[in-house]
RNA sequence: GGCCCUAUCGUCUAGGGGUCUAGGACAGAGCCCUCUCAAGGCUUAAACACGGGUUCGAAGCCCGUUAGGGCCGCCA
């Protein structure tokens, strides 16, 4: 009956894996699963002076991490390989020869084109719905070019053969291969091999509504990779890049959107990236992690900003990044907000300064520290009472207090909670940070 | 220039002729909570590109205009 469901996400290794190429791989990776079927990787390198092992790795590095393993493909293997296009030059030639046979082929200055049966070709796409392409123009759809002079390999061709040779049944690709599709089309048919169905899903633009290219920042998979955003939540944001659940939720577990997955719900409009709406989702997905986990990511956000935690006691790293869970969107976030608790010599942020370290303060922090200085037990719970009796007897509110005292210890207004971030401090520390605190005004 | 796709708040979208005084989310504003910052809760502002049809009735169908995007390579 029909054929098995078989997709591939063949990139051209020439750069990072960029934002539009892996959300294509995305949706044809959720397709594949949603039916069960297989989805292949291809590495289209024809082009061999633009293409690089870097690259190609990036690709690799960045599916992986969004979760897109491959079923055929490099390192995965597959019966339908080589899986890279360098590596497949005679079965390029075979179906070449075919052509010619058939009289589909002319040759024109020593390169080789592919003659145009100059009809209407109608492309019935998934997502854009029935096209007709008038192609009985030459002057408008010129016959296309398949092997250049130099006997190298132009991507129409190849690619067509590859889909046909690897028994692809969904081309799932971006819609700037639409206007190609009929002249793909009319190669298979040349080649005698039934066209597989179509989907050409919209493309991605910036927030000022260019296209994203590969200059822009935030345009490549590494870029949030490197920065520690979850690849549960870029996958999750990407999702909702084009397709919906039709039901007004946002945060959806990859399982479900893999069950939901139809393109009955693909987006056909361009859709624009919006790296604060990834931000709140990354933010969302943060809140979720095990201790564990956040850890583990919170002491690599420290490693990419050039500290090493590993020099402060385990116990004491723990406790200082478990009061920041919950407490951060990003990871690369999580250097500046507990930065405080591995660097003794914290610089007071001016503002702050001009606002908690005046006059009036001076002897309300004096009075703060003689009251931390007499507690045995320095827990949070003491700490706070301390503070707040302290507060009492000043006649302040509490916040009065706990200003100048988080300036002091932590050297900005914002961060965890203050009493836990006195708690895991010590007395010892915060004593002498609130003295040096106050010997600056 | 030719061909093709698209058009709902700033952004992602719901909507597939009546239930739309157009719903949700991010971002914005305000309030509450609160040891700060977040988070959370509540409230608010914000859109059917325009013009014609079709219809008793159009955000939804048709045509046109405009705008955006794509393709027209011996790039992929």
């Amino acid at each position: 009956m029909s054929s098995p469901i078989r997709v591939r996400f063949a990139p051209s290794p020439t750069g990072y894996l960029h934002i539009g190429g892996a959300r294509t791989a995305l949706f044809n990776w959720l397709f594949a699963r949603h039916h069960g079927g297989t989805f292949v990787l291809r590495v289209e390198d024809t082009d061999q002076a633009r293409n690089t092992e870097e690259a190609a790795a990036a690709i690799y590095e960045g599916l992986k991490w969004l979760g897109l393993n491959w079923d055929e493909g490099p390192h995965a293997g597959g019966n339908f390989g080589p899986y890279f296009q360098s590596q497949r030059n005679d079965i390029y030639e075979r179906y070449l020869a075919k052509l010619k046979e058939a009289g589909h082929t002319f040759e024109d200055n020593g390169a080789i084109r592919f003659r145009s049966p100059r009809e209407h070709v109608v492309v019935d796409d998934l997502v854009a719905g029935s096209i007709d392409f008038d192609l009985t123009n030459p002057e408008t759809h010129p016959d296309m070019t398949i092997r250049r002079p130099d006997g190298s390999w132009i991507f129409h061709f190849v690619n067509v053969v590859d889909d046909i040779e690897m028994k692809i049944s969904h081309v799932i690709r971006g819609e700037d291969h639409l206007s190609n599709t009929p002249k793909h089309i009319e190669l298979y048919r040349a080649l005698g091999a039934p066209p597989p169905r179509f989907a050409h899903i919209a493309l991605i633009h910036n927030m000022d509504g260019s296209k994203m290219s590969k200059r822009d920042q935030g345009a490549s998979i590494e870029h949030y990779t490197k920065r520690g955003y979850l690849p549960a939540a870029v996958r999750n944001y990407l999702c909702l890049l084009g397709w919906s659940p039709k039901d007004n939720r946002e945060k959806i577990p990859i399982d479900e959107i893999v069950s939901l997955f139809d393109f009955k719900n693909v987006v056909r409009s361009n859709a624009t990236f919006d790296p604060d709406k990834l931000h709140w989702l990354n933010g969302e997905y943060c809140r979720e992690l095990q201790p564990e986990e956040f850890l583990q990511r919170g002491i690599a956000a420290f490693k990419s900003a050039g500290l090493d935690l590993g020099q402060f006691p385990d116990d004491y790293v723990r406790a200082a990044l478990m009061t920041c869970v919950g407490k951060i969107n990003v990871f690369d976030e999580l250097p500046a907000y507990a930065g405080f608790y591995f660097a003794d010599d914290v610089s007071f942020n001016p503002e702050g300064i001009a606002k908690n370290f005046t006059a009036e303060n001076k002897p309300r922090l004096q009075a703060v520290r003689s009251a931390f200085a007499g507690l045995g037990n320095f827990d949070a719970g003491a700490v706070e009472s301390a503070l707040k009796e302290t507060a009492k007897n000043l006649g302040v509110k509490v916040g009065i207090l706990v200003h100048p005292t988080r300036l002091a210890v932590t050297g900005t207004h914002a961060g965890p909670s203050l009493y836990h971030l006195l708690e895991v401090l010590g007395k010892e520390r915060v004593l002498a940070r609130v003295d040096r605190a106050l010997a600056t005004f």
